[in-house]
DNA sequence: GCTAGATAACTGGTCTTACCAGTTGACAAA
DNA sequence: TTTGTCAACTGGTAAGACCAGTTATCTAGC
């Protein structure tokens, strides 16, 4: 299709090195060699076992920790952790917010993956996650006593991941886990604000609790139209309560 | 909620220098001073004006080529990109797909979204994407007579892109950036896989034909009902080919 | 005058050495 | 047993050097 006249040629590719210690290293985590947790060799070692300068495995591990595959202690050493975007989400999601209604289109995309996580569930939801539910409604009410925003906002989260954790589908619950920590930035130092307002706590609460309750007695459908109603209600709440600051 | 007995103290975070030189450049981009394409400056230059070292400057320099905004061309110099994350999809999407049948869950989220993209087209769509559509339509009539399967899957791709783009969502184009990225790895090395078969190919054919020309009667619904039956076949028949080997 | 080739001045890629600062663990003193 | 100190780590940063590839300039040849 393109450069015909090359002949079977390739252009010569130049790997550099801390590409190549980089692809050494999720090899090993492919492998089963490196696993979570696990403490790495100190950047002095690392040196003698791959034979190239500290800078070069200095390079390999600052992108490692962007990409969030280890965590790095000044003075500790570096940790295999699970991957983890976060810190990538938040170096560049300011550059995704200049977009005009991004934020909104951030709801539009949760409500798509908790709707199909609804349809995923098929006619009963395992013993396991019904539980995680229960002790979730249980901190939300805490939070609701207390007037604890930032507890209820926390259950919250945890309400809908468990949403689509139970679901089964791995990439819908990667996608709702980007899709959250953008909102997080979106909400910027105050992903409490609707759950300033009493009343409107109050009222998610109950919301949750109903999901949660249909899904227990296994009225997917059921569910599946309080989720979307749910959905609707807390973007409107969202655009509301951020229209009035 | 935790660590309650802090008092209002805060733990200490200290900031490596290639972060603020990070965030300095994110700064610098929002406010439009760095523009797409710009050259930055050498890394020695770069040394003068933040009053860093050289290995600072180039740890941060690698993040922002991982992270997809710059373009480092050795011995030339750095230049400001278009944020793409492909080089981090590339990196990790090794991972990803350890978890089983993470490749048929992509064709799970690549329909959701279009065919909610298609829910957001409303009434009609942009002329300038109709034009669009028809290029693309001509180039894979192109490349079936031509018998180029390498042809015909990249203008696939664009088709379903422009799709997206014509809703006018973003998060929904980036997304599906994101998808169409990951199963270009999974089918690693022939992602021509279902265009191999010259049946298959026009079939292929006959359905995005189909598509394009629901959408230029302004026939919506009809277009999304052949959108649905579309990516259900593609699936199928990933699967199908992909079993045969 | 114009082109082709050599040259010099870059640029990024890598290595080495060195020192600072924070962490950890062992050991001695209370 | 507890506390305090210290030495041996660890990562963070700086500085200087060299190589290899790129780019621009300038000269020699036509």
């Amino acid at each position: 299709m393109k450069n015909e006249r090359s002949g079977g040629f390739k252009p010569v590719v130049t790997k550099k090195i801390y590409q190549e210690i980089l692809e050494q290293f999720v090899e090993m985590i492919i492998a089963g060699k490196l696993v979570t947790g696990q403490k790495l060799p100190s950047e002095r070692e690392l040196v003698d076992i791959f034979n190239v300068s500290r800078p070069s495995i200095r390079e390999a591990l600052r992108v490692l920790e962007i990409i969030g595959l280890v965590e790095i202690q000044s003075g500790g050493g570096a940790y295999l952790t699970e991957l983890n975007i976060a810190p990538f989400i938040n170096l560049i999601s300011p550059l995704l917010f200049l977009k005009k209604d991004f934020h909104l289109e951030l709801f539009d995309l949760r409500e798509l993956i908790e709707r199909r996580a609804l349809d995923l569930l098929g006619e009963r939801i395992e013993d396991a996650y019904l539980v995680q539910f229960g002790e979730i409604i249980e901190r939300m009410k805490e939070a609701l006593a207390a007037d604890d925003p930032e507890m209820g906002a926390e259950a919250d989260i945890a309400f809908h991941k468990t949403l689509v954790l139970a679901s089964g589908s791995y990439i819908l619950q990667k996608t709702l886990d980007l899709v959250v920590t953008l909102l997080e930035h979106s909400i910027r130092g105050s992903r409490t604000l609707v759950l300033q307002n009493e009343e409107d706590s109050a009222q998610l609460y109950e919301d949750h609790q109903a999901i949660y309750l249909a899904l227990k007695a296994e009225k997917m459908a059921e569910a599946a139209r309080l989720v979307k109603a749910h959905l609707e209600m807390v973007r409107r709440l969202y655009r509301d309560r951020s229209g009035e600051e």
